[in-house]
DNA sequence: ATCATGACTAATG
DNA sequence: CCATTAGCCATGA
């Protein structure tokens, strides 16, 4: 586990439910407004797929971007979270 | 140190 | 939607 990684998961893990964040964004709050690239290897290499909400972080153009288990469950799990938290809060 | 990889970004076709 | 080009950067071999 590198300082880099943790300070992404951290990050990610701080995206409320429903909403959604892009690479850019978390690679901003690392420090390093360049690396998000980087920051989707960390994601994809991420150890706990299920406590870390890392499909809630999307590509800038607002497409789902890359998923572990597909880019279209990441999609309805999005719309899942929404709806969810709407009635919710 | 070097090299390849990829869940990115931006621009272009 | 797709493909290419160039830039970008942590990671692992």
């Amino acid at each position: 586990m590198s300082f880099f990684a943790k300070k992404v998961y951290r990050v990610v893990l701080g995206i409320p439910m429903g909403e959604v964040r892009t690479y850019k964004w978390v690679a901003k709050k690392t420090g390093r407004p360049k690396a998000s690239r980087a920051v989707a290897n960390i994601l994809k290499k991420n150890p706990l797929p299920l406590i870390i909400p890392c499909h809630r972080v999307i590509r800038k153009d607002g497409s789902a971007g890359g998923y572990l288990w597909g880019k279209k469950f990441k999609k309805r799990l999005l719309e899942l979270e929404k709806t969810l938290s709407e009635q919710i809060f």
